[in-house]
DNA sequence: ATGAAAGCGCTAACAA
DNA sequence: TTGTTAGCGCTTTCAT
């Protein structure tokens, strides 16, 4: 400890994650995330510290005495607590899946961008009628249907624009977004998933298609849609997002992000000591996925055949 | 770093394990592993730090520089210098899967005791004429048959005790072990498994079941027999260790380990402040597997059907 | 060359 | 209560 107080380095690179620590190792798409940031450390010769921050807690105390020479930030809210005390430490920081703060590094990818992307493939299929299943939006517990209000007023930058992305296409063909069931679940897991769709077909059992803003998500409502019966793609399309392995096998419909590579790009420009001159942002590719989880409704098949 | 020198407290407990730091998010048995340690870690409020111990570099200073209050250390070689500089620090060590050091806390199973579960089950099918599967067994680089002297003087606690359980066991029924081949391989991967694999079936083609001391391994092996056309189990038996769920999914005979259950014990003797008065040593349970890769040898059938 | 001393930024103990 | 000071263990600098 004394010598990193005094030739200011901890050799170490420190991560916050607004989640329990062991959702590093429970998601897929976080884990994959630390595998890329771990193999930039790993090349730089730096160790990783992953900074304890429950989003129960407000404890700051963690990032003050994190021992580290730099941050990473990786999808927060931008309302966070946890993320202003890092941005108040004077070292180097990388955000992640974050508005743009105007003076730190940022990697991402175009959220928005990518889900207007698959919904132009739902609407093409000739999807009119949809629910959304969507992760946490706000630092307080919602597991419900979320207002409109809630939706774009929401502090994780990735569901917001994911939503508005969808919003945008489905402007385009004439679909009220007031009208179309979003849930929310403040737990990414799988069983979210299934609440959540369950929740969104009782609002509204006439929907064609459910989209979800994560995979983990989307498997919960593939597994739910099983136990009511409804088979998928033809009674019911589901989406994902994210491209992580498992979905890849469940043959899902989905978008997927080079989440390697992000966690990389994420390490690379936290520890390229040159070039600090001004704010660096680096955009990944992101590439619809059509799996077997999405197809034409049953009207709109219908009506192609009998005409409208 | 002021404040963690003056108190004497970092905050956060380190994790020594000798592969590249990425390695932590590769391997489906070290995430299960780091899963549970986290959750002992935000159970304190403590960080988590992997420390970066390369297998080739032999740089210790990031052991010498690590910001911790104690080390996990996990599966590394018993003579690795990292190991020795991590017992050097006046901090609270626990080692998992290593021989007993006399002075430090131990998290592990019995490896041995299950091998020779295994070994058993497979003898009781009929199968005399193996072939094992290995991972790395010292520090240096041998992608290759091992002899004796290697498999007894392995710097592994974990693969020695696996082999040594198997030999044990075979012995009892008679199998002399110097006639049976052993590939061994540096890198954990399921690319390792197939090559190893092929390396046994070339020495000796005529074994009814193939032992690897992984899931990984053996999930590999798998493919390779598929190469080759051998049926499994028909033609040939191939087992695992670990119980990962890819392992699961294939059907894999294995032994389960608790691997989370392991991390999160050796987090919580870490973190228990009280009862540091000798070294306590936490041996966990392990669980035979039967899958479907597993089955009596042909020529074992036949002399059923018709005598010996 | 080798050795002594200052100081990194903070906290804990002590003094007023 | 509030203010002051010594010192955590190392490195770097400066003097011998």
């Amino acid at each position: 400890m004394a010598r990193s107080l005094r030739t200011r380095k901890a050799g170490a690179v420190g991560l916050l994650l607004t989640e329990n620590l062991s959702y590093a190792f429970r998601d897929p798409a976080a884990i994959g995330f630390l595998e890329g940031l771990a193999l930039a450390c790993e090349d730089a010769g730096q160790g990783l510290l992953l900074v304890p921050a429950s989003p129960e807690r407000e404890d700051v105390a963690s990032v003050h005495r994190a021992g580290v020479d730099g941050f990473v930030v990786y999808s927060v809210p931008d309302d966070d607590p946890h993320l202003a005390a890092v941005l108040e430490r004077p070292v180097p920081t990388v955000v992640c899946d974050q508005p743009d703060l105007g003076n730190v590094d940022r990697v991402g990818i175009d959220d928005q961008a990518a889900m207007t992307e698959l919904a132009r493939h739902l609407i093409s299929l000739g999807h009119r009628r949809i629910g959304v299943v969507c992760m946490r939006l706000a630092r307080d517990r919602n597991d419900g249907l979320v207002t409109l209000d809630r939706q774009r007023s929401a502090h994780f930058h990735v569901q917001r624009n994911r939503i508005s992305g969808l919003e945008q296409a489905f402007a385009e063909v004439g679909v009220d977004w007031s009208t179309v069931p979003v849930a929310e679940r403040f737990d990414h897991t799988t069983a979210s998933g299934a609440s959540a769709a369950a929740q969104v077909l009782e609002r509204d059992p006439q929907i064609t298609a459910l989209i979800c803003t994560s995979d983990i998500l989307a498997l919960g409502a593939l597994g739910e849609a099983q136990r009511r019966g409804l088979r998928v793609p033809q009674d019911l399309t589901i989406t994902g997002f994210d491209g992580i392995r498992e979905a890849e096998q469940a043959g899902l419909t989905t978008v997927r992000q080079p989440v390697l590579e992000k966690g990389r790009a994420a390490g690379k420009l936290l520890l390229d000591s040159g070039e600090r001159s001004r704010p660096r942002s680096v955009v990944l590719p992101t590439e619809l996925v059509v799996g077997e989880t999405s197809a034409a409704p049953r009207g709109a098949a219908e009506e192609r055949w009998f005409g409208p």
